[in-house]
RNA sequence: UGGGGCGUGGCCAAGUGGUUAAGGCAACGGGUUUUGAUCCCGUCACUCGGAGGUUCGAAUCCUCCCGCCCCAGCCA
């Protein structure tokens, strides 16, 4: 936390301000919150909010807590709560006591409306929403004044109590502040803090006929919970002084004061909750937890690992600039997490017939191979050996002028290694009418598994394989990104006609190792050679397991020419 | 044309007046390798949006200019 902390990353903006304040006196006790809307699922970018603020509470020893900010029934649901929760969990982050949430508070909030109309500071205004607007005047005209702001402090009290009561319609009237309609920050220009919603709460029911706004909840959700530093994103800055107003006017517990910082964009995706909402309301993906898609759920069915998505998120910047990050940096932490921990196997994508002719009918024999090339500890996996293989058609080639550079794998008349087992030759082929290969009939040189072959063969390579008698069918998904564009809404494009038509592949009769028949969804494998995949969590069953490629191996080598 | 925020290599980003402008991602060379993976080594900004100015000395201070983002919901 100070100088003598072993980081030597430097401290971003808002690391600095907690240690100046901690260093003052300012404060005691960093208290943070993660405050999200439940009006759909978590993605990525919150995930950045998620760990600088709880990130932030552990460093300086304080707290974070969580608190949804329901102050919109019409949009709001106890499913996108219930999702939240369990995304923020997965990140591996616990909050501070129970998880709070703004509606929590109505009752305060509305008591402290109470006040501000008393002293002459909030108003019932009847202006319709059209009104409202021509009242406001725009960016570079002021606006002009309701004709109810000077109404009696008895009079709007009745009429919000009346609002509160479900005795007004919709639209007819809001409570509002009261502080400067020629003010240049369009926020102050009198600002709504109720508004009549006659509809039902996922919490409170029908309890309220009205709901406070965002500003008017927010900053004193944050004092009542003793929040000492309100982080939030830069399009909230110019809500600071409004923010800071209502702090300032209202008899809170505590004054917290906000920060903002850059949200986080990453490219090839979208990260919003309105565009993602729409890419699962237009059945474009298979739900919020689509493999495609940038949620937090989609990422963990995908088989993005949370330490990947935690590490991604602590290597970007908390700064106040609002960049683009390249999707290959998140890719990057998914492989880099996955390269570490996860167990190798193998699976055939595109299985193509190997009959070896020097292998004792029915004979099997039980081959061991290690997890993990470099972690011992992850122990040893049987691999059986049988006559009959499956290799992957891409790793074939009967084209004998192929340069062993360009083509480490099994070529008609020459050897090849099969991966933790022996070196085989590919003797000849058969063919089908249309002179398609559909079988190999190759032979084996034996002693060489763990054993170099004799002098005179030299495999041009290694290649995954499986049992044919041992390996168990699947369905493997293969996704690619969602958008074919890096910025999907720029340059005044429409998201929609961004996505990607190939971003999903659906491969049947994929032939994996015999061990993978015990896979659960929340195993993380890499597939030798072709990348890593865990069991889809909706789609897979016993007799037939779905397999999604979470990402590809890192491929480094461009043909030259 | 009002207000707020931001501009450092392809991307993200340290840097807050003083030797050769951190680091990560990407890219490109090379080494190791029974995964064309991992790992390892190396290369990659005479220059900090632009132009002036202050100073012995500036990405860092001043002036003007240019560009990008956000704000006119009874959304958050």
């Amino acid at each position: 936390m100070d100088d003598s902390s072993p980081t030597d990353k430097p401290l971003n903006f808002i690391q600095q301000v907690i240690k100046d304040d901690l260093q003052s006196a300012v404060l005691t006790e960093v208290v943070t919150r993660f405050p999200p809307e439940p009006n759909g699922y978590l993605h990525i970018g919150h995930a950045k909010a998620i760990c600088v603020n709880f990130g932030l509470a552990e460093e300086f020893d304080g707290i974070c807590r969580l608190r949804f900010d329901d102050t919109n029934p019409d949009k709001e649901s106890d499913e996108f709560v219930q999702a939240i929760i369990e995304d923020v969990r997965w990140l591996g982050f616990q909050w501070q006591g129970e998880v709070r949430y703004a509606s929590d508070y109505f009752g305060q909030l509305y008591d402290w409306a109470v006040v501000l109309v008393n002293v002459g500071k909030a108003y019932i205004c009847e202006l319709t929403p059209e009104q409202t607007r021509e009242y406001r005047g725009s960016l570079t005209a002021v606006g002009k004044n309701s004709p109810y702001r000077d109404r009696p402090a008895s009079e709007s009290l009745a009429l919000l109590e009346q609002m509160r009561t479900g005795a007004i319609a919709e639209g007819l009237m809001t409570l509002r502040a009261k502080i400067d309609m020629a003010a240049a920050n369009i926020n102050l220009r009198d600002p709504v803090l109720y508004r009549v919603k006659r509809v039902p709460h996922h919490r409170t029911g029908s309890e309220w006929s009205i709901y406070p706004s965002y500003d008017f909840a927010h900053g004193q959700e944050d004092a009542i919970e003793g929040v000492s530093h309100s982080i939030c994103t830069l399009e909230f800055a110019d809500h600071r002084p409004l923010y800071e107003w209502l702090i300032d006017n209202l008899p809170v517990p505590a004054k917290p004061k906000q920060y903002e910082f850059g949200r986080l964009n990453l490219n090839y995706t979208v990260t919003s909750k309105r565009k993602l909402r729409q890419l699962v309301e237009e059945n474009i993906v298979d739900g919020w937890d689509d493999p495609r898609m940038p949620t937090l759920s989609g990422l963990r069915r995908r088989g993005v690992s949370s330490t990947a998505v935690r590490e991604f998120c602590d290597s970007l910047a908390v700064a106040k600039t609002d960049g683009t990050v390249d999707m290959a940096q998140l890719d990057h932490f998914i492989r880099h997490d996955l390269n570490d921990n996860a167990p190798r196997a193998m699976c055939v994508l595109n299985p193509l017939k190997v009959t070896l002719t020097n292998w004792a009918p029915g004979q099997v024999e039980t081959l061991t191979a290690a997890c993990h090339p470099n972690r011992e500890a992850l122990g040893n996996r049987e691999l059986p050996f049988g006559g009959t293989l499956y290799i992957d058609r891409a790793d074939f080639s009967d084209d004998t002028t192929l340069s062993r550079k360009k083509f480490k794998r099994l070529v008609l008349g020459q050897w090849v290694r099969l991966r933790s087992a022996y070196v085989i030759k590919a003797d000849g082929v058969v063919t089908d009418e249309s002179g398609e290969t559909i079988e190999i009939i190759a032979s084996i040189v034996p002693d060489t598994v763990g054993e170099n072959p004799p002098e005179g063969i030299k495999p041009r390579g290694v290649i995954h394989w499986v049992s044919a008698e041992h390996s168990i069918d699947c369905e493997v998904r293969l996704y690619d990104r969602l958008f074919s564009e890096a910025d999907p809404d720029g340059g005044g494009k429409n998201f929609l006609d961004c996505v990607n038509p190939q971003s999903l592949e659906v491969l049947q009769g994929c032939k994996a190792e015999q061990s993978l028949a015990s896979a659960t969804p929340e195993d993380h494998y890499q597939f030798e050679r072709e990348g890593y995949f865990c069991l889809d969590s909706h789609s897979s069953s016993k007799d037939k397991p779905v397999f999604n490629r979470t990402i590809g191996l890192r491929d480094n080598w461009q043909q030259k020419k």
